[in-house]
DNA sequence: CGGCTTTCTGGGATCGATCCCAGAAAGCTG
DNA sequence: CAGCTTTCTGGGATCGATCCCAGAAAGCCG
């Protein structure tokens, strides 16, 4: 008994007189063993409080029961859902999760993704911000997807989110003049992350002010780095505000940045929304008790978490081996009409 | 080469045409090496792409190194805050981070306590909700903290904090008739977490209102489950309110708690804070913004966090063993004066 | 009851990295 | 150069659980 003072399945087997083998079948159900002799087993296993040994068990069998979990931000509220939903169907499948931060950050990726592999995980939930390589277990992307890569991706429908942004602001309120501020589009590497949730979002804005024939001058198109929390969405904004010629509504691609937006509009004068409409594609926390509440799409983060670790779970247990192509499942979202839009409430 | 097409410490050391024994000292860096064969077996390493199998390295040492964090729920912006700091510096000094979502639920914490166990977790970062039994690990509390258990406890300073909040409403706005509204006392087995978070925000309350020289009575004091999100904290705000002699100003325990109570006020058409004073513990997720801007106590959610890991990574270091008894570190709070306690901002 | 399948059990090898120890090689000193 | 320490290397055992396989025990059938 020399495992840190805990039992293991020899002192088991020594207790309940049978041999390792024996005890090992009777313990995990496999094989045949006599009821007798695996009640004495299971007997001697409370008795001593045997608790097998995780590290053992997965080095002989070749494989952990681990999934990784890699995130770019277990502290924003968007990934923290998606964890806890992914989590939550990964442990009922009888997996455990590891989970890890990059920062948003391509260099912490790579690391990150290097000890997972030692540690033999058996597949990967994975946003990546760039550092992506193939880990040579089965891949879910979610959020961040790599085109082709993987078993499958799950992300957010960026083109049919922003078009009901843009359509409503159009549509129900005949805006003409409106402008965007988005994610950055490339990493801290300059590399543009894989499916480029910025660069979509993007495009998508792009497409939807042109098929609504309006201009889009270059001006209206700024980008800021979530990563310093609201300083660059408040300097975007700043300058957007500041212009001659001012945009009448603005489209935030992210929560934090509409926040930003919201605060320097405060600080500038602007009164939101009868100075300036604002839509933002994420929902913020507690969107409905903002000052202005803020008009936003839901984003159904769970879902997400949900989808991504279902499509994992089932892959793994169908044994995956990436020969299917991988397949990207977009996860809807419905626009929550607040007041920050200028929708009388 | 059988683990899993990876290569094995085995596969360097042919390679390198050297034993096992070397090309493990060699990528070790343990033992005598000489410089040369160092080389040739680090070159063969990286030719090779040789990552050591983690598993089989734990087990021979006899001790993973992974850490495990159990969290009441990975959701909850508080415990994403921490949890992003807690993993900074466990991953800055070498450890990886197991992550555990107990539910709020004293049954889940210990199912998932056992299978830390079993993966031989060298230390644990527990926030516990009323399942805790020793997990023979060097443990630190936080939060919610177990009394002389483990290494370590570091908590909120709850006390401090109601009398700033209590003493700010009798002070500096003459309130006489203040009313509580809190985390339960006990969990879902009807036993009392530990340190009680819940009961120690609400005893902190009597004191400081009957320091205060102010009545106090019994219908004033209501706790909720934070579990149900708002629901819960609505239908005791409402009541609350619906009352004959309403309080003035209302003390909530926790962020959830007061966004809840907030909502009912509108519903109820009760101006905050012209026709009530609100004041919260815990800081709302941008609670600037929130309209009426909550006053509120700001929690340094990643210091407390990076306290706690550090407080074990010390105790790692040092080898612990449980010999010196537990402390409990108290996190300082700050008062941020806003708008919903009636301050003119 | 002999022969045959099915059930049951234990011995030994195995996963991959580390550690102990013995022995070889090299370096140093008088 | 003998004698000693220090440096360096490889063989084998080890961590704890599982798996393969051989062989024993039990059950079945004509």
């Amino acid at each position: 008994m020399t495992n840190g003072g805990r039992p293991t399945i020899a002192d088991v087997a020594a207790a309940a007189g049978v041999s390792r083998s024996t005890a090992s079948r009777a313990m995990a159900g496999s094989g045949y063993v006599s009821p007798a002799t695996r009640e004495r087993v299971w007997a001697a296993a409370r008795r001593l409080a045997f608790e097998p040994n995780e590290l053992a068990r997965s080095l002989r069998v070749g494989a952990s029961s681990a999934v990784g979990v890699v995130l770019p931000d277990v502290g924003s509220a968007f990934y923290a859902a998606v964890l806890k939903a992914a989590q939550e169907v990964l442990e009922a499948a009888g997996y455990h999760v590891l989970v890890v931060n990059t920062e948003r950050t391509a260099a912490r990726e790579r690391a990150e993704l290097q000890t997972l592999r030692s540690k033999r995980v058996v597949g990967l939930l994975l946003s990546s911000y760039g550092g992506y390589e193939d880990v040579g277990v089965p891949t879910v992307f979610f959020d961040d997807v790599v085109p082709g890569a993987g078993i499958a991706g799950v992300a957010l429908d960026n083109g049919a989110g922003l078009r009901l942004l843009v359509d409503h602001l159009v549509r129900d309120h005949g805006h003409r003049h409106i402008a965007y501020i988005g994610p950055p589009e490339t990493n801290e590497e300059g590399q543009a992350p894989r499916i480029f949730v910025g660069r979509e979002r993007l495009e998508a804005f792009r497409s939807a002010v042109g098929d609504a024939g309006l201009p889009l001058p270059a001006r209206f198109i700024r980008t800021s780095d979530e990563r310093g929390f609201l300083e660059g969405a408040r300097a975007a904004a700043g300058e957007l505000l500041r212009l001659n010629e001012r945009p009448t509504a603005i489209v935030a691609g992210t929560d934090v940045l509409a926040l930003g937006t919201l605060e320097t509009a405060r600080e500038l004068g602007v009164r939101v929304p009868e100075d300036l409409a604002l839509v933002s594609f994420d929902e913020p926390p507690y969107a409905h008790l903002i000052d202005p509440p803020v008009t936003s799409l839901d984003r159904h983060d769970a879902e997400l978490g949900r989808r991504a670790a279902e499509l994992l779970v089932g892959a793994l247990r169908r044994g995956a081996d990436g020969s299917r192509p991988a397949q990207t499942v977009r996860v809807p979202l419905e626009l929550r009409v607040r007041r920050s839009c200028g929708c009388p409430l």
